[in-house]
DNA sequence: GAGAATGCACTACACCGTGTAGTGTAGTCT
DNA sequence: AGACTACACTACACGGTGTAGTGCATTCTC
C-alpha cells in the first residue's frame, strides 16, 4: 500500500481549531492567498499537525466547504421556521419576508460566507470533484422553495414553480444587496434594509395571489 | 523623483496583444494563477516587454479591468438601443426584454467577463484603489435604468426608481441564470432561455404599468 | 502504589522542489 | 538608435515531507 495515508483521529479540539482558522482565512483572504503556514499559526498548531489531520490543502478546503455549507443550510432552515411558519394573515406576509431576508442577509454578508462559497463552487482552484457539493449548495434554495409552496397552499402566494420562486426571491433581496454593497458590514449599514424591503415588495408584486 | 518609472509608448499593436492575452488569461484562469510569463508567451512577446509597457502585474490587471469594463458598457449600450429603442407596443415588451437579456447573458456568460469582473471588484488580490472602478462597474446598470425610465415615460412600465428596477431586472435574469448554471456555455445551453423568459415575466409582473 | 516504560499527539525546524515576480544585460532586428 | 528579444539571475513564498524531540496519559513491573 504505497498511497496509504493514516490520518489521526485526534482531539476534536485541535481539528476544530484548524477548521475554524482555515475557514476564517479562506473566506476572507481567499484560498490561494492563504498559506498553510498561516492557517496553522492562526490555529496555534504546528503546520505538521495540519497535514496530519487533513491530508493536503485541497482536502482542508473541502472540509471547510462542507462545514460552511452545513451551517448555512442550518441557518436558513431555522430562520425559515422562525419567521414563516404557519403564516395565514396576508397582511403579515411582507413583514415576515422582510424579517426572514434581513436575518439571512445580515448573517451571510457579515462573514461573506455565501459569496465566497459560491465563488468556490464556480472558480475553485482545482475543481471540486465531489458531486455532493452542488447538492449542498442548492439545499438552501430547495428549503425555501418548499416553504413557498406551503405559502401557496395557504393561499398567500401564487407559485407554479416554487424552486424558481426561491431563486427569484434570493436574487431580488440578497442578490441585489450583495451586488450593490460588496459584502461589507450588513446590519450596521442603513442601506441594507430599504434594499431588502424593495426587493420583497417586487417579489410580492410578482408572486402574490 | 525616485519612483519615476518610464513606460514606453510603443507600438499600440504589442500593447493590445499583451492586453488581450492578459484579459483572456486573467478571466479564465484567475489573476493569481496566471503568470506574467504565460501572458507574455500568449501575446508572443518577451516578458521584459510586458514589464516595459505595464509597470507590474497589478497595473496590468488594472488595465484589463478598465478595458473589460468599457467593452461591457459598450455592449450593454448597443444592445439596449438595438432591442429596446422606441418601443410603444405593450405586446412587444416581453419579447424585446427577453431578446435584450438573452444577448447580454450569452455574451457575458461565454467569456465569464461580468462574473470575474465583479470578483475582482470585491475580492481582488490587493484592493483596487481607484475610485473610477466602482463607477465603471455601475455604469451598465445606470444605462439600463435610463432606458427603463424611458419605457416608463412611454407608459409601458411603472418605475418609481429606475436604477433599482435595473438591479431587479439584472438579478432576475442574469443573476439567476448565473447562480444556477455556473458561468458555463450559454447560447448552446437550452436551460438558459427558459430561465431568462421566466425572469422577464416575473419582472413584468412586478413592474408592468 | 511508586516509578519506569510505552505509545501517542504534537511541536519545532530544517529541508526540498517548484513556481513566480521582477531585474539587468547583451544582443538582434528594423 | 531605439524597440524588442532571449536569457540568466535574484529573491522569495509556498506546498509538502522527514525527523528529532517534548509533554502526557496509560500501562507494566516490582
Amino acid at each position: 500500500m504505497p498511497t496509504e495515508k493514516t490520518l489521526r483521529a485526534g482531539s476534536a479540539q485541535k481539528r476544530a481549531a484548524i477548521l475554524a482558522s482555515a475557514r476564517e482565512l479562506f473566506l476572507t483572504e481567499g484560498f490561494d492567498r492563504s498559506s498553510v503556514d498561516a492557517v496553522a499559526a492562526r490555529a496555534q498548531v504546528s503546520k505538521r499537525t495540519v497535514y496530519d489531520y487533513f491530508g493536503d490543502k485541497q482536502t482542508l478546503l473541502h472540509a471547510v466547504f462542507d462545514e460552511v455549507g452545513q451551517s448555512l443550510l442550518a441557518t436558513v432552515r431555522r430562520t425559515l421556521t422562525d419567521t414563516l411558519e404557519g403564516l395565514t394573515d396576508p397582511a403579515e406576509l411582507e413583514p415576515a419576508l422582510v424579517e426572514f431576508s434581513m436575518r439571512i442577509t445580515t448573517d451571510m454578508l457579515d462573514s461573506a460566507e455565501y459569496t465566497t462559497l459560491q465563488r468556490f463552487v464556480n472558480t475553485a482552484s482545482g475543481h471540486l470533484p465531489h458531486p455532493d457539493d452542488r447538492a449542498l449548495t442548492n439545499a438552501p434554495e430547495e428549503a425555501m422553495g418548499e416553504r413557498f409552496a406551503a405559502l401557496a397552499k395557504a393561499g398567500l402566494l401564487e407559485v407554479p414553480d416554487p424552486r424558481l420562486a426561491a431563486d427569484h426571491f434570493i436574487a431580488l433581496t440578497f442578490g441585489v444587496t450583495l451586488s450593490r454593497l460588496g459584502s461589507a458590514n450588513a446590519e450596521k449599514d442603513s442601506r441594507v434594509r430599504p434594499l431588502i424591503v424593495e426587493g420583497v415588495r417586487a417579489f410580492l408584486r410578482a408572486y402574490r395571489r
